[in-house]
DNA sequence: AAAACGTGGCT
DNA sequence: TAGCCAAGTTT
């Protein structure tokens, strides 16, 4: 009786993945030598990052980092503000530090034990480099990985518990022969065939070893303990525009942390319990705030944010605190701003009222939105900037629960990052 | 070793 | 809609 084989083979993916790979634009086609910088830097990108999401950016890099010399010998800011939006941050200030080192050293180290070691490069990122680009007969295991594994051999541990059998497992199945194209290979099945949810098994080259799928709990795979949501935390972010310029006061976090060396907005601390009744207590400066009707919401991994915004019109001669900086606003795309800060000054350039208790009547459709951060096509004449005498009143709220139209029709700036809105808005029933 | 660390897209 | 997930790493 024959018995079928329950390994997996390499070749028979190796056989689908030259049918079948996918072209991207980190990927050497097949008879060209993969390069080590590209390699790396789209490995690194693509950590817990979609592709759609990475492109862009790797474009962008290329273009102003053409070599790793150039990008070891750029200034952290312009690092810094390139990455602005793709988020992870602190992979930005490691991709940084590892060009450093692997330009002072003359190049990357072709194994994956001399990979590891370098600032951003983890497990998997070593094995990857390792396999693709120096040809080494190394596993690399992302999450498209966990997944083809766990089901073809239909772990049942969850995760992350199981990673250290899924590692050696998947170790076992990598072939001296292509070990980088095997790398790539899994990834693609796991991305096309092996997918979360529907997975095309009739397809999969590995279906007839595939235990999950003799079972037909395929999608019962990878097993995994679900993960507690992080409480709601508040605070208050506050936009100080000066006049003229409409230069809007930043400032740059801690390096480490939390949106760690980016820029923002002066904020207040963000907790749980927070009161935006007493947020001016925590104004940077001194200026008539008013605090904007809306609430800028936004999701880390680990907890939710809202934001209250609050805004100033200062005077021209306005001195920015100290370790605060004015920056005017068609300058604001050389600032590294993450995507949180990005919709707080959205926000406060274009204010969205509150959303109301869902008014059946069919919403309308919500107003072009005002192009904030974007390019910066049409230079427009310079509105005469209305200089408001420097006052210093105690800190006080205006009643605002109109926008401020003074600021709604300010020039756009440019900005690299892709744009997104999720100010609190009626989310506008919108079917198709 | 559990928790921190962004953002956008899809269901 | 609210959660889940994406070519993970660091402390």
């Amino acid at each position: 009786m024959p018995t079928p084989d329950p390994r997996p083979k390499a070749a028979d993916l190796l056989v689908w993945y030259d049918r079948h790979r996918r072209v991207l634009p980190w990927r050497a086609l097949p008879g060209e030598t993969p390069d080590p910088y590209r390699v790396w830097l789209s490995e690194v990108m693509l950590q817990q990052t979609t592709i759609a999401a990475v492109k862009p950016y790797f474009a962008r890099f290329l273009e102003r980092f053409p070599t790793l010399q150039a990008l070891a010998l750029a200034p952290e800011e312009t690092v810094m503000s390139t990455w602005a939006g793709l988020g992870y941050y602190s992979r930005a200030r490691n991709l940084h530090a590892c060009a450093k080192a692997v330009a002072a050293a003359g190049g990357f180290p072709d194994d994956a034990k001399g990979l590891r070691r370098l600032p951003g490069i983890g497990a998997y990122t070593a094995g990857a480099i390792a396999a693709i680009a120096f040809d080494r007969q190394e596993a690399a295991v992302d999450g498209n990985v966990e997944r083809v594994v766990t089901r073809l051999f239909a772990i049942e541990t969850p995760l992350p518990a199981a990673r250290p059998a899924i590692r050696a497992l998947t170790q076992d199945l990598v072939p001296a022969d292509r070990p980088g194209d095997f790398a790539q290979a899994v990834m693609d099945l796991g991305a096309t065939i092996c997918t979360v949810k529907r997975p095309a098994c009739a397809l999969c080259p590995w279906m007839a070893p595939c235990q999950a799928r003799a079972l037909g709990l395929q999608e019962t795979f990878p097993r995994k303990v679900k993960k507690v949501p992080g409480v709601l935390r508040r605070g208050a972010a506050f936009v100080a525009i000066r006049g003229g310029d409409e230069a809007v006061l930043l400032r740059t976090r801690p390096a480490e942390g939390l949106l760690g060396a980016m820029a923002e907005p002066p904020t207040s601390e963000w907790t749980a319990d927070y009161d935006p009744a007493r947020a001016l207590l925590d104004a940077p400066l001194d200026a008539r705030w008013r605090r904007l009707p809306g609430i800028v919401h936004h999701g880390f991994t680990h907890f939710p944010l809202d934001l209250t915004v609050f805004l100033a019109r200062v005077g021209l001669g306005t001195v920015a605190p100290e370790g605060m900086r004015f920056t005017p606003r068609r300058d604001l795309a050389e600032e590294p701003l993450p995507g949180v800060m990005k919709k707080v000054l959205a926000h406060a350039f274009d204010p969205k009222p509150e959303a109301p208790k869902a008014p059946r009547g069919r919403p309308k459709k919500p107003p072009a939105a005002a192009p904030l951060l974007d390019e910066p096509e049409p230079p427009e004449p310079e509105p005469a900037p209305r200089l408001r005498p420097v006052p210093k009143p105690l800190p006080r709220v205006i009643a605002a629960t109109e926008p401020d139209d003074e600021t709604s029709e300010a020039p756009p700036a440019h900005n690299a990052a892709p744009r997104k809105r999720s100010v609190a808005k009626r989310p506008a029933s919108r079917k198709r």
